[in-house]
DNA sequence: CTTGAGAACTTCCCTATATAAGTGTATAAT
DNA sequence: ATTATACACTTATATAGGGAAGTTCTCAAG
C-alpha cells in the first residue's frame, strides 16, 4: 500500500519526454492541428513515454512546445478525454487512465454488417398474422389484454445458412395497414442501420444467453444441445408509448463479440 | 420511396420552433452555457419538436437567439455530435440522427459492481500452481511450448452463492514472484476498475454464449444443462508482450446485460 | 429548351486570445 | 503549533473572427 503509493507520487511528476521529442504540427496537412497533438499524445501513451497515472504537460507547456494556441491545446485533451484514455481534474492537471476490463463495451453494430450486405442477406417471413395480445404481451406494451396485435416470425440468412431467428409483436394500427414489402428485409435493415423514415425514439435491449429450444434448433438447424445469444428489444415511439416488442435469436458458434480495451491507435478523430 | 423521399425533404427544412422557445441561457447557473444549450437541443429532440432526419437551426441561427458566441454553439453542437444524435455535414448543416439498434452497446461496467462492494463479493482460489504450457495456452502468450506459466482458477461469490468462474494462465516471470495476497481479491478488483499501478497496455475481449461443461456446472452449483457467458481476454503490457489468458464464465440465468438506444435524458455532459 | 460554368451564399470548421475558477503550497500572523 | 492568507499553477469557459467545403442560383452558350 505505502509501497505503491510511493509509486504513483513518483509517476505523478509532469513527464517532461514527450517535450523532447522532435516532432512537431505539419501546419500545412489537411489534419488539423488539435488532431495531430492528439494523435502525439496517444503515441506517448502507446509506446510507454506517458503511463497510467502519469501527469500529461500543462496546457501551457503544450502551447509552448508545439506552437499552438490554448484553444487547440484544449480540444486535443477534451478528444482524449471524452475517448476515455484521460481524466482532467480542475486546478491538479490531466492524468492518463489505468485500462480497466470494465471499461470494455460491446458493439451490436458488429451484426449490422450482416443486414447490409443484401448480396448474401436474405429475409424470409415464416408468419405474419393477427393475434390477440395474452397478458404477457399486453403488459410488455402497454395495451389491454386481448388488444389486437400483429405478430411476425421472420429467419434471416446469410449465403442459404439460417443465422438469425426474429419473432415479434407489434402495435396494431388500422390506420397504418401492413404493407407486404415492409415485412420484407427493409424493415430489420431500417431498425438497425436507421436509414430511412422512423418513428422509433427509443427502446431498451437486453442480451441473454440461453439454450435453443426444440422449435427454435429446428429452424436454425442447429444440433441441440446448442448455446444461443438472445437479443430481447422493446422499442418506443414519439409518445413514449411501446409499438413493438420481440427477441432475435442466433446460433452461438455463428455468432460472437470482440471488443479491445486500452489504446487503440487507428482510432477516427473526431471532436 | 418517392412520397417517403418527399417527407423527409420536408423535414428536412430547419425547424423554427426550437428558436421560438421562450426559454433562454442562464448566464447566472453553475452549468456552463454550451451545457445548457446541448440541453435545450436535446429536450427538442427528446418532445419531437425536432424529428429524425429534421435539420437543426444553423450555428448563426443558434448564435443570434440565445445571444452566445459561435464557438459556445459549436461546443454544445459537437457534444451532440460526439453524444452520437446528430451528424453534422459541412456546407449542408446539422440533422439529427434516426436511432438504430446497431448502435446499441453493452457495457462490462455492469459486472464492476459486482468486484466493488466487498461486503457481499469473496474471491476464493480453487488452485493456483505452475504448469508448461501446452502448445494452445503458448501460441496465445507468444511463447515456446513447454515454458513455464502461472495456472490459476477462481470462484467468485456473492452472498455465498457462486456467480462467476475465472481460469486464467499468467506468464511467469522469475522477477516477480507472485505474492499470495495478489491471487486473491485485489488481483481482479484491479483488473476491472484499473485501480492502483498496473502494468497492463491494451488487452482483447471475445464474449461468447456456451453450455456448462460437467465441471464448471459443479463449480458454480448449476442444474444442468445450463447456458452461460463466457469472457475471454487477453492482456498485454507494454511491450505489446502477452502477459495474461483467459476466461470468465457466469450463468445465464444470474447475468443480464442491458442497453438503451436512442434519447436518454440523464447524460452527463462533458467536453 | 437544355446544359454547363461560375459567382454568391449558406453551412460547418478551425484558430487566437482573454477571463474565470479551482487546487495546492509557501508564508506570515495568531 | 495552528490557522489564515496570498500566490503560483492548473484546467474550464467564453468571445471574436477568418477560412474551407458544399449547395444553390444565375446567366450565358450551345
Amino acid at each position: 500500500m505505502s509501497l505503491a503509493s510511493i509509486g504513483v507520487a513518483m509517476a505523478q511528476k509532469p513527464n517532461s519526454q514527450v517535450l523532447d521529442q522532435t516532432i512537431s504540427i505539419d501546419r500545412a496537412s489537411y489534419e488539423p492541428a488539435y488532431a495531430q497533438l492528439a494523435g502525439i499524445l496517444r503515441q506517448s501513451m502507446a509506446t510507454g513515454i506517458l503511463r497510467p497515472g502519469n501527469q500529461l504537460p500543462s496546457e501551457a507547456q503544450l502551447c509552448e512546445r508545439y506552437d499552438v494556441s490554448p484553444m487547440t491545446v484544449r480540444r486535443a485533451i477534451n478528444l482524449l478525454v471524452d475517448q476515455g484514455f484521460v481524466v482532467a481534474e480542475q486546478g491538479r492537471g490531466t492524468f492518463v487512465k489505468p485500462v480497466a476490463m470494465g471499461a470494455a463495451t460491446f458493439q451490436l453494430r458488429d451484426l449490422q454488417t450482416l443486414f447490409n450486405d443484401s448480396e448474401h442477406t436474405t429475409v424470409h417471413v415464416l408468419e405474419a398474422r393477427i393475434v390477440d395480445a395474452d397478458e404477457r404481451v399486453a403488459r410488455k406494451l402497454e395495451i389491454s389484454s386481448g388488444e389486437r396485435t400483429i405478430y411476425i416470425r421472420r429467419l434471416l440468412r446469410t449465403d442459404g445458412l439460417p443465422v438469425l431467428y426474429h419473432r415479434e409483436y407489434l402495435i396494431y394500427d388500422p390506420l397504418r395497414p401492413i404493407v407486404e414489402a415492409e415485412l420484407e428485409v427493409t424493415a430489420l435493415q431500417r431498425l438497425f442501420n436507421g436509414t430511412g423514415e422512423t418513428i422509433l425514439k427509443h427502446g431498451d435491449i437486453n442480451l441473454e444467453a440461453t439454450i435453443l429450444t426444440d422449435e427454435e434448433a429446428k429452424i436454425l438447424q442447429a444440433p441441440q444441445p446448442m448455446a444461443a445469444f438472445c437479443f430481447e428489444h422493446l422499442f418506443y415511439d414519439f409518445d413514449d408509448k411501446p409499438i413493438s416488442w420481440g427477441w432475435f435469436i442466433g446460433r452461438a458458434d455463428c455468432l460472437k463479440f470482440s471488443t479491445q480495451v486500452g489504446l487503440l491507435m487507428d482510432r477516427k478523430e473526431r471532436s
